[in-house]
DNA sequence: TATTTATATAATCATTTACTTATATTTAAA
DNA sequence: TTTAAATATAAGTAAATGATTATATAAATA
């Protein structure tokens, strides 16, 4: 049973539209950094340090593939958030027009 | 379907430590402004700025009787929202604690 | 009708936050 | 072993946010 503190945390890392979206894509698989970045309508540095703070307040993993480093959801610890997760809107089709299908 | 923005926002109004507290006080029953004044350890405009947010959020409706004005939840249009709810720690204990039951 | 009680609003301030630009790091490849 | 690609970090800035203090409004009561 999560904390007021805990709980608030979580939902602020979601209140944000930019890392909204981003757990929106992940939702639909793991992606890499510069994925995200050509989703997303915004820099690097600013994905880069969304991702950061997903990370830290535990709701992503991250794994490194060479030179790519992935993202993925990790929320199986936090039930509560799961139908707001499963109520964002579909990105698959924004994700089915990535260019190449994965980073170069 | 809500939107991304539309989630966002809500979420956001959950995100902040002292409306999620009142919103869990509200799970409980309906309120007016002094009980939750009595119940949070802050100021009674803080408590009525937070209750303009949720209510112009759409999370809390309000309804005056006489002197007071009454809260209540909102948020059977968002049951997404709805879980989250449900798992905030019970305020029963201190609720129950509440002198005399009502202001006054 | 003057006073008290409940609540809202306004103004101000300090903190936090998201974003940008610039630079560093790490890995792979030429 | 230099270069390029992917990602992270740092520094700076503007805007948003939560809290406080002071004041206004509205309803009830003396």
């Amino acid at each position: 049973m999560p904390t007021i503190d805990e709980m608030s945390e979580s939902l602020k890392l979601l209140s944000d539209k930019t890392r909204l979206t981003i757990i929106a894509l992940l939702r639909e698989r793991e992606m890499c950094v510069c994925d995200i970045v050509d989703l997303l309508n915004t820099t690097q540095p600013n994905v880069s340090q969304h991702l950061k703070k997903l990370r830290t307040g535990g709701l992503i993993n991250e794994t490194r593939r060479s030179q790519w480093i992935y993202y993925s959801l990790n929320v199986d610890d936090k039930p509560y958030l799961k139908p707001v997760i499963d109520e964002l809107p579909s990105m698959r089709d924004q994700i089915n027009a990535l260019k190449s299908q994965g980073c170069n």
